[in-house]
DNA sequence: TTGAAAGCGTTACCAG
DNA sequence: CTGGTAACGCTTTCAA
């Protein structure tokens, strides 16, 4: 086994293929993309000899010869608790139910290595590209544009999108569940959690956690209920410590608080712990509600009141998306709002 | 904007860089591959001409004619929720940091996908495969030999590996921290989480929630601490539905039980939820651990014991492991044993 | 229904 | 240091 590892065995080609069939590498081509083209009787001797052979199809060649790829590129921060994960796997999931696959690329949070990880997806003529940053360099935007490339941005919805987008609006999801917890009855509402990095650099997620903030200050202003009870934030270390430690701080400042709203699930889970760690009775002295619908937010882990957001439907919409324009179909809107929903559990 | 899009521009091709440049398209070639083996005027003036033609190479025909595809495919269950997550992002950074790309596939569980989807990789002929499932069908170990192309299996060491492998022993891991339960001083000990799903499938997850548990028993058999107390699950619902669950169900039938090692932070969350809604003190009456440390694991969290596993260094480590090989560099061990940490915090 | 020939855009190989 | 020519393995196009 060890030897066979060592020195690749050279790859059966279509013409070997063909050659034990008898017929040509069109033929064996026709049989592989085509079937209904061919007579039955050559096709099951070409679909033997493929059997036979072990035949997989060279799809660098196909696509160089084809001038299409069956490839999609994404571009996410990061997975590792990451709102992107099911996004990504609803994109693979639609991607694979029509003959195409995913490349995927990490940018770590910085809008320069995603200039360059275009560059290399782009390098791969991929028939469709998501994009899971809101924010572009005008170099890049100048790249896809000039590629004719399909793009899709997802989890937001640009005011000036590069192509087609699917998402919702942040700022709306911040209103309505900061306007949940005023229908609650909840009149000195706090916000944890997304800001400014301490390095002064604004990442992709404390950008989309200012769109919330942004809404979460608009129903305060609407409803008369003072200033917003924000306390800047260094934002190093994990989510959840980042909940803990702003949520002490907040109350330090503003000990009236009587409900915040995090600006993720992980950063609620702080809030949450560090409430208990204090005695504070939630929701009874403090309401406290996330935004994400994580796994851990539901029934029988947090019980968190949270907004759920389709994350894997955004996903598969992207990829069918892209497909569909590939097709030349009719393209639907270019931006589609899949939403969101405020989920009532027990912390608020 | 719009027409651009819809109408493809025809991508700039070297032989367009090389007549701006006046020079061959090989020179172009090697300007932008081994620059110092092109004359300083030269080199510059093609340099100019890429700039100037914003001309992206093709790397489809680049592989081809080059036979070295500089992609890598992993195949992994899912990402939602799932371990592999920071396994993904080690991969994905340590092939960016040596100029090689990710292609990735999710086989939502099924071995017979993973085979579909092992040969649709193949089609790309990529450098190197990642694989995180353990099992594999002999069709699919076929192909994989027959193809020479390197191959790493993470999260686990196999047997009878494939190829590589980097990963840990769950059933040390499961011992280790069932046997500081019981230093601790725990002597009835249940688990929880890890089993046969419902339709009699057993997932990849659950086949190593299942190692894990050999090591719970073993501990269990090397204490005579008597009959190991785990209830048959049906495994449906979320991992933190299934941690409620089977707690409840443990605890009617063994309700002396004083400690529960849980297959998986979620379990554990929902188990440690089920406590609480029971009155049941953490830890004085039940000492709850968990596997994975997971982001809400922490201190600010749930501040949960749990054993800790290096899930980016394993992405990672396999990603060098395959460029190494590519390489040819002197193959270190096929097997990388990366290990594992008990995290003692508050539930144990 | 099948095939021959001509690429697809690059890099390997060998010359100069 | 630079270039010509021939692959790379497939699909397109045009014929038969």
């Amino acid at each position: 086994m060890t030897d066979a590892l060592l020195a690749p065995r050279k790859w059966v080609t279509m013409q070997d293929v063909a050659l034990a069939a008898g017929v040509s590498t069109i033929t064996v081509s026709r049989v592989l993309r085509t079937p209904e083209k061919v007579k039955v009787a050559t096709r099951e001797r070409v679909a033997a000899a493929v059997r036979d052979l072990g035949y997989v199809p060279d799809q660098v060649a196909g696509s160089l010869s084809s001038r299409e790829s069956r490839l999609v590129a994404a571009l996410v921060s990061t997975l590792a608790g990451s709102v992107f994960a099911s996004t990504v796997d609803g994109l693979a999931q639609s991607l694979r139910d029509e003959g195409h696959q995913l490349m995927l690329g990490t940018t770590e949070y910085s809008s320069a290595s995603e200039q360059a990880l275009i560059a290399t997806a782009l390098s791969r003529r991929p028939d469709g590209m998501v994009l899971t940053s809101g924010e572009h360099t005008p170099a890049a935007r100048a790249m896809l544009a000039g590629s004719g490339v399909p793009v899709v941005e997802v989890w937001e919805l640009p005011d000036d999108p590069i192509d087609m987008a699917v998402g919702f609006s942040n700022i709306e999801a911040g209103r309505a569940i900061t306007e949940a917890l005023y229908q609650i009855g909840h009149r000195r509402i706090g916000f944890v959690g997304g800001g400014i990095r301490r390095d002064g650099q604004s990442s992709e997620g404390d950008r989309r956690g200012r769109l919330r903030r942004e809404g979460y200050e608009a129903v305060l202003a609407a409803h008369g209920l003072g200033e917003p009870r924000v306390v800047p934030n260094p934002t190093d270390g994990s989510m959840v410590e980042r909940g803990a430690r702003d949520l002490a701080a907040l109350l330090e400042r503003w000990p009236d608080t009587d409900a915040v709203f995090c600006s993720s699930d992980s950063v609620a889970l702080g809030a949450l712990s560090e409430a208990r760690r204090r005695g504070i009775d939630v929701p009874g002295t403090l309401a406290v509600a996330g935004f994400g619908d994580f796994e851990m937010a539901g029934e029988s882990g947090l019980g968190l009141t949270t907004v759920r957001i389709p994350g894997y439907a955004i996903g598969a919409e992207a990829g069918r998306l892209l497909l569909a324009r590939k097709r030349g179909e009719a393209t639907g809107p270019r931006i589609l709002d899949l939403g969101f929903e405020v989920v009532r559990r027990a912390t608020a």
